[in-house]
DNA sequence: GTCAATGTCTATTAACTAAATAGGGTTTAT
DNA sequence: ATAAACCCTATTTAGTTAATAGACATTGAC
């Protein structure tokens, strides 16, 4: 897995835009100021965001976009999907594929590779935009949200434990 | 994090190594051979790794390379820091820095990235090529080794169980 | 001491990807 | 009608990755 530009900057405009959820249209122009990111590649970004059903746009004069959906339902893990692929840490699949057509060992290699996009995809999943966003920040228990989002999945990857660090 | 082809053939060398341990120097020949992988490409990454202290060669006739520790000793995520660099998510981390010198939420985001980045690290440090090599394999028990390797140094490094998968 | 085997090192290439920019087209509020 | 905004496609630039090439250096065997 790995983050891309492009992926943080869809991250940044996601939480602008929640921190002016409920306040109508939001122009691009603005977006790229307050988020200092160049406006003609966020464009591109918007769109895809858009086609993803994120986030939705108004055309034409007071036109800009929006939230589709409350911060608090939208989680980090979508929108690096979208922008960035697989939240696997390795490359391609298909030369994974290969691994685990052959003996033991690199089949077990494979598994730590899934171990570890398991443990990636566990916090990308569970943290929301509202997470972080904090419009209105009472700063206190802001984990709060996280363990609620915990609830979900709870089966998916394998359990570690170590003795310290 | 992301490993790349290049990794991903230096973690297979290392197995391979590993699963020759103490059989003294083996060419790169036969290491491109029994791996698949390209022998010329494999040279260059043979070569880190010795400067790394990681492997040792024999040049001349009968030379070769042989891993310089025991395999339980040798952690995946050495293998990948040195050839993919550090184990975070992200591209570059000045990017990031300018984000904590933002506000709060900013911050957070990072500290997202860097809960990804300790969780894929816990993982690729609490596991050796030897939990993975297998090199002599009764095919049963396989994770037997594992628990052999962690005997030894008992408090460097962690303990993985997983459920199965 | 020659020769073949083998690792060392530097350079180069081809393909791909990421980031950014350019510019015209379309829609809408006023 | 006009200006404000999003929509869409194309292009550029720079950088990276994977792989190859080839000359060089060292060693063991005879």
């Amino acid at each position: 897995m790995k983050i891309s530009q492009k992926g943080l900057y869809a991250l940044q405009a996601m939480m602008m835009l929640a921190r002016h959820h409920n306040q109508g249209a939001i122009r691009i122009r603005d977006i790229a100021y307050e988020e200092e990111l160049p406006e003609k590649f966020l464009e591109l970004i918007l769109l895809e965001l858009k086609n993803a059903r994120m986030v939705e746009s108004a055309r034409g004069a007071k036109g800009g976009y929006q939230l589709r959906r409350p911060p608090s339902e939208i989680r980090l893990s979508e929108i690096i999907r979208l922008i960035d692929g697989p939240l696997a840490p390795f490359g391609d699949a298909d030369q994974l594929r290969s691994l685990i057509d052959r003996d033991a060992a690199h089949r077990a290699l494979y598994q730590v590779f899934l171990d570890v996009r398991d443990a990636a995809a566990k916090i990308l999943e569970s943290t929301t935009i509202a997470d972080i966003a904090d419009p209105a920040p009472s700063p206190r228990h802001k984990s709060r949200k996280k363990n609620e989002a915990t609830l979900l999945p709870m089966v998916v990857h394998g359990n570690i434990q170590r003795t310290d660090k």
